[in-house]
DNA sequence: GCCAACGTTGGC
DNA sequence: GCCAACGTTGGC
């Protein structure tokens, strides 16, 4: 099983919001990145592990945790004219971008901030932290996986 | 394939 | 709103 950690301006998708998803669990679409539709389409797997991180608010930080309940498909929005997220030069017969499915496993008592994240020796390698890191999608591991939800209590 | 211009991200 | 650090685009 591997980790991973998904940005998401809370703005735009929320934890609050997959909470209110039926079941809890929503598709993550809207990744218009190559680097990270490459591990949503091949790396992510049913069962991995999934930070919450909300960015461009008031505190960034991870806010939960989450479970991929379904592997890399064709993220269908990009061929809705109607979404943010459409881009013409993607279509069913030869799809350009990809989501997974995830389920809300808790969401923190409160946020993990970034700041945290900068203060704690033992999260300064996260790909989070480093400078002009823009990735919305980025590998965890299991050591900062550990220290991260040792400090939380989800609910 | 190079690279300048432009757009986007995201913390502050 | 600023700006640094990227990614993308497109002319050549």
């Amino acid at each position: 099983m591997r980790y991973w950690l998904f940005k998401s301006e809370p703005s735009c998708f929320s934890i609050k919001d997959l909470a209110n998803c039926t079941g809890h669990r929503n598709h993550w679409d809207g990744v218009r990145n190559y680097q990270a539709r490459n591990m949503l389409r091949d790396d992510i797997k049913i069962g991995d592990h999934v930070f919450f991180y909300h960015s461009s608010c008031l505190v960034p930080g991870i806010v939960g945790t989450m479970e991929v309940v379904k592997a890399g498909y064709p993220d269908f929005t990009a061929w809705d004219p109607e979404s943010e997220h459409f881009d013409p030069k993607s279509t069913p017969e030869n799809p350009r971008w990809y989501m997974v499915d995830v389920r809300l496993i808790g969401q923190f008592e409160r946020p993990f901030s970034l700041q945290a994240i900068k203060q704690n020796p033992k999260l300064q390698d996260m790909v989070i932290v480093r400078p002009g890191n823009r990735l919305s999608i980025t590998p965890v591991t299991k050591e900062e996986w550990r220290e991260v939800t040792r400090w939380c209590r989800e609910y």
